[in-house]
This record gives structure tokens, C-alpha cells and sequence, in this order.
DNA sequence: CGCTCACTTTACAACGTTGAATCGACTCAA
DNA sequence: TTGAGTCGATTCAACGTTGTAAAGTGAGCG
């Protein structure tokens, strides 16, 4: 049985209260005294029992972090950022996965298992702007991505569109002139694709090029595979372009692979860029262009956001913060020279 | 303020406790009460503190998986399978990155935070064999991977040398006869690296190839440079060979990247096979062989293991455990016919 | 009609901690 | 010498829950 207050005090000849003190650093100990009580916590390997210490102060020391699923890359790598961010802070971070499974996401924000943290970074990928009002639970919550916009809770997000603008400009400016988009979403307007869509869009009209829905391909899932699948279908299709934007870095990189196979070269035949700079880009033949979209940003900025949020909860209005972005040109658009 | 139980009871005029017996379904209510309780509990939407019934109880439902790092893939992947592991059993996972650090490994074990959590499954990167004594904490652990055997923790394993000897035995099948491994680690014997190399090692000497350190790679770290690397070294070298093992599937990539640009065709020249089976050598061109080492099965032994011991802490000796491992040929050992 | 016994509900203590309030001892100034 | 003020340590209650034991209720039976 692990030692407790009065295990301490008992072995240090003093009340419970006054290792409690000790602990706490309050002022008003003797120096003899405080040696006495380290003494005996030493001796016995006292630990401080975190979960009555949570009852008594109500608060825990652990945030709660929702995302779709630590097996795709950008996820791994956002629950990366975050957990350090929030380990800079003395917190500890509790997963769930909601498997972009609507029913386990409202579940999430819903179940008592949240209160054993002070707060919740949550990543919805099922839940739309339609379900903004349902965005609440017992303890704060910080949003993250493009589903959901004008909540009642904080919100970080990257700037999608500026990005996309930015991404797509990049290849316009190597000269590019049929940009064909792998990774659209039927009908999306927010959402990352949708958003990304339209940042390509304000870069095309930016230059007076003509939108053409015939360079767009549309899948359902942002997997390496729809990547693929969406650029064999482009192929199949006669489709022709000289250049393409992956709407994130899985989907180009499936991308990637088709074009090979087909015996196209990239970036000389076609150019292609992604999106999100998953640390894995930058070791595929060739290394992938793509866009930084800020995750350490994001993570420190959410856990600042529901730190401040924690402490007082209604004592500002919900905020909207996008992060700084950054193109990353490698060799897929630039070729070697780079690299 | 949340409702607590005695709100719950003054609202439908019973004892607290008989709504904590409502709850908990007690037998012994009276149907008539258990309604009452039941449209008050909905009424005021109430939900159990769990920070209370673990003080209460002494356990928390939650258990701490620590590890490197979440940004390598297999990390991530890990940690997916865990989680999903522990959802099963209704247990939530918090995550600690140890950054691969020794410090913080040992930190990790000694932190009262630990005690937020019922148990620990710890994937140590820094620690040594040599450290075996010092895997202890407050909560019972469940070790992974192949740093330490041997400890006074159950230990979950995957049958790395067998793994390796049936992907080398996979290669020599194919009637390759030169071997290059890519990934190994200077005077390692157990370890990944180490454990690995000898079952390569087994499966020339089954087949009568003599060992040749000349087309022996050697790395400190594995990620994904370091197997290009590691190809570099070997192509400089002049080594000539028919094969890689790549130690994991991280170094095959990076291996099979530099192959290609060295003008090799993978497999007709090369054929490479990697270990892990992340999910992304699925997605590479040419889709990479690999040993799946039953991640999944890993997850939930470990689980299994762990609650088994936090039930009955000292009802058994340390238990090892290793797991089914499969070889996945793909394209890059026998070509695109079975891609 | 009263007793037993099963069923139902309640009272109380405890989990280990912290905050508020209290108390005693000592110092210092009037 | 006494009263105020400070320092040091203690007592008590509370956080919200569950286990134990006891108390209350009613039905069934002799």
C-alpha cells in the first residue's frame, strides 16, 4: 500500500496537515520541521495521491485529446505536437479515437470520462457545421480543422484557403498551366477540401486561368489509396495537365505513385504538391512539395487557448485563431536542385 | 456547478445513496424508487464524478502507454492498436513521449501521475537490458518490445529473430543470393537490431551462405534517412548484392528510394523486404515486403496482461509473451503480379 | 396477533487531499 | 506587564463517491 499524508506524519512526529504544507511549499513551516517531514517522505517514498488531490481541487492535470485515428499520419503527427505542447505545461494528455465515427465523436463530449480532465482538444472529421450547437461538454473545449465553424467553444484552425492560394500559385509560378486537383469533395464548401478548393480556385482567377471541372478529381476519403485512385481515373479520362495539387500529402503521394507507373516524371513531366508537410514527404522519391500548415502552432496555440479557457470559462467570447502557413517546394515541383 | 449525487436525491426525495445504489444497480430497489431516481438522474442530466469513485475505489479505468514518439509511424500505429485494445475493455489510454530519452523513460515510471492511471504498458527505446532492475512503479507494468528481457514485468514481444529468419528465408526462396541488411547496430545482440541480425543469420547458415559483414549496413538511428544512408554506404562501397533486408520498413524505404535513384529496379534487380508492416508500405512504389509482427495482437495481449495484473498483482510470475508474425510479399520482392 | 425474515432504504465512515479557521507560543512595542 | 501581531502548527470540514452495517417496512406464517 502506497504511503499516504498520515503515514508521513506519523513518521515525522507532526500532523498530516502540516506535511500537506510542506508539500505545498506554503510559507509558515520551520526549517527543522520541513526537514523532519522531507526526511520521513524520502524514507517512506510518499507520493502525492493525484486523484483525491483532483477531488479535493478540482481539477486534474490531464487533457483530453479526440481525433479520428493515430494510424494516419496526420493525426499521429498533431497528437505528437500536442502532447508536447501540453507537456511544456504540466499536463498530461488522454487519447480517445472516434474513428470519424459520428455516433463515438458526439459520444466523446458526452461521456463522464471527460471529466477526468480539465479540458478537451477535439478533431471532429464526422461532425459538419450542422451539428456546431451540439459542440459542448462539461469541461471547455478547443476545436481544431475546418469542419466546423462559428461553435460556441475556441477555435484553431490553418488558413486553408490562403494556403491552397499559396500552394497553387507555386506551381503557377513554375510555369504550370492545367493544375489538376487530386482529393476534391463533392459539394464540400467548408471542410478542408472544400476550402482548399477554393484557395485554388482564387489562385486561378488570380491569374485570368479558367476553372475546369475536368482537372478535378473527386474522392471520398483522403487515404493513399484515393490518391491513386483518383489519379487513374484522371488518366482513364484523357485528362491533360502539366501539373497536379494533392489536396493534402497522402492523396498526392498516391498520386505520385500512379503518375511513375504511368511513366510520367515528376516534377518534369507533372508537378505535384501536397498539404499538411507530414515528416514523411521529405524522404519519397521524389521528396514531396507541399504546405506547412503550422501544427506546432496549432497544438501551443490550442492548449494556450484551453489553459486560459480552463482557468476562466466564460470570461471572453469564443475565439477563431488561424496559424501561419508555409509552402515547402521540393524536388516534386522543383526537381533535385533543392532537395 | 454539476449535479452531484445528494441533488439527485433531494430531487427525487430519497437518501443519496439510494441513488448511488441505482446506479451501480444494486438489487434490492424498489421500482417505483428506481424510476423516481432515474427521471431525476435525467432531469438534472447527471454524471458520476469518476475523480470521487476512483478515490473511492482505488482504481481510475485508465492506464498510461508510453512511448518514443507518435510521429514514427510505428509508434503510432502502436498506440492506435492499444487504444483501440483498451476501448474494448472500457479503459481510456493516456500517452506519455519519452522522446526516446533515458531521463525521461525513468521519469515516466517514477511520476505520481503514473498513479492517474491503473497501469502502465511501456515501450522503452533507452533503456537497456542492463536497466532490466529498474522497470518498476507504483501501478503494474507491461513491457514491449525487445530492449529488456527478463525484468520482473510481464513482457510482450514480437518473435523477432524467427520474423527475420522467415523474411531472409523469403528472399533466398526467390533465389537471391547475396543478402545486404540495412539497419543493423554495431555490437547489438538483443535489441531489434540485434535480434533481427541473428535470425538472418540463422536462415544463411540453414541454407549454407556464408556470412559476409561486407553487405552489413550499419545505423544509429532508424529512421527514414538513415536507411538512405545506410544505401548509400553500401552502393559507395561496391558491395554488390541481390537483396536487402531492411532491418524496418522506415530503412527499406529509405533503402528502396536511393536504389532507384541509383538506377536498380526493384525487385528485378533488388528485391527489398522490410519489417513492421506499417500501414504505408502498402502505398509505396513498389509496394514494399514486410513482416507484419501482429501489432494488433500485441496490443490486446498486452492489454489483456494488464488488467489480468492489476487484478491480482502478484498472482503470478513475469510472463513473456511473443506474438504470430506473418511475411507479406509485395511488390518489392515478387514484383507486380501479386501487388 | 405477533414474530420472523426478506426486501428496501438509510446513516455513517472512509478514500487522501486541501482550505478555512483556530489555537498556542513567541516577539515587540507601549 | 500587557496587548497586538506574527509565526508555526493543528483541527475540522469538505470534495463526491462506495462499502458496511444498521434500521425501517411489509408480507407470510404459526
Amino acid at each position: 500500500m502506497a504511503a499516504t499524508l498520515h503515514d508521513v506524519a506519523r513518521m515525522a512526529g507532526v500532523s498530516f496537515k502540516t506535511v500537506s504544507n510542506v508539500i505545498n511549499n506554503h510559507p509558515h513551516v520551520r526549517d527543522t520541521t520541513r526537514a523532519k517531514v522531507e526526511k520521513a517522505i524520502a524514507e517512506l517514498g510518499y507520493r502525492p495521491n493525484l486523484t483525491a488531490r483532483s477531488l479535493r481541487s478540482g481539477h486534474t492535470g490531464a487533457i483530453t485529446l479526440a481525433l479520428p485515428q493515430l494510424s494516419l499520419p496526420y493525426f499521429a503527427e498533431l497528437a505528437d505536437a500536442v502532447i508536447e505542447a501540453a507537456a511544456k505545461h504540466g499536463l498530461v494528455v488522454l487519447i480517445e479515437q472516434t474513428g470519424a465515427d459520428r455516433k463515438r465523436e458526439l459520444e466523446v463530449m458526452a461521456s463522464p470520462r471527460l471529466k477526468m480532465s480539465d479540458g478537451l482538444i477535439f478533431s471532429p472529421l464526422a461532425l459538419g457545421q450542422e451539428d456546431a450547437d451540439l459542440i459542448k461538454a462539461d469541461v471547455p473545449i478547443v476545436l481544431l480543422g475546418e469542419r466546423i465553424f462559428g461553435s460556441s467553444s475556441d477555435h484553431v484552425t490553418m488558413q486553408n484557403v490562403t494556403a491552397a492560394r499559396a500552394a497553387t500559385e507555386h506551381l503557377l509560378d513554375l510555369g504550370k498551366k492545367r493544375i489538376a486537383v487530386v482529393g476534391a469533395h463533392e459539394g464540400e464548401v467548408i471542410g478542408s477540401a472544400g476550402l482548399r478548393l477554393r484557395g485554388y480556385r482564387e489562385a486561378l482567377e488570380g491569374r485570368g486561368i479558367p476553372y475546369d471541372d475536368g482537372i478535378i478529381a473527386y474522392v471520398v476519403d483522403w487515404h493513399r489509396s484515393n490518391g491513386a485512385a483518383a489519379m487513374h481515373d484522371l488518366l482513364d479520362r484523357g485528362a491533360s495537365f502539366d501539373a497536379v495539387f494533392g489536396l493534402n500529402d497522402t492523396l498526392a503521394q498516391g498520386a505520385v505513385r500512379v503518375l511513375q507507373e504511368a511513366g510520367y516524371r515528376v516534377p518534369d513531366d507533372v508537378a505535384v504538391i501536397g498539404f499538411d508537410d507530414l515528416d514523411e514527404t521529405r524522404y519519397t522519391l521524389p521528396t514531396l512539395s507541399t504546405v506547412d500548415p503550422g501544427r506546432t502552432e496549432i497544438a501551443e496555440t490550442a492548449i494556450r487557448m484551453l489553459m486560459e479557457r480552463i482557468k476562466d470559462p466564460d470570461g471572453m467570447p469564443p475565439r477563431e485563431v488561424e496559424t501561419a502557413f508555409r509552402v515547402v517546394p521540393r524536388e516534386s515541383t522543383v526537381g533535385a536542385a533543392i532537395a
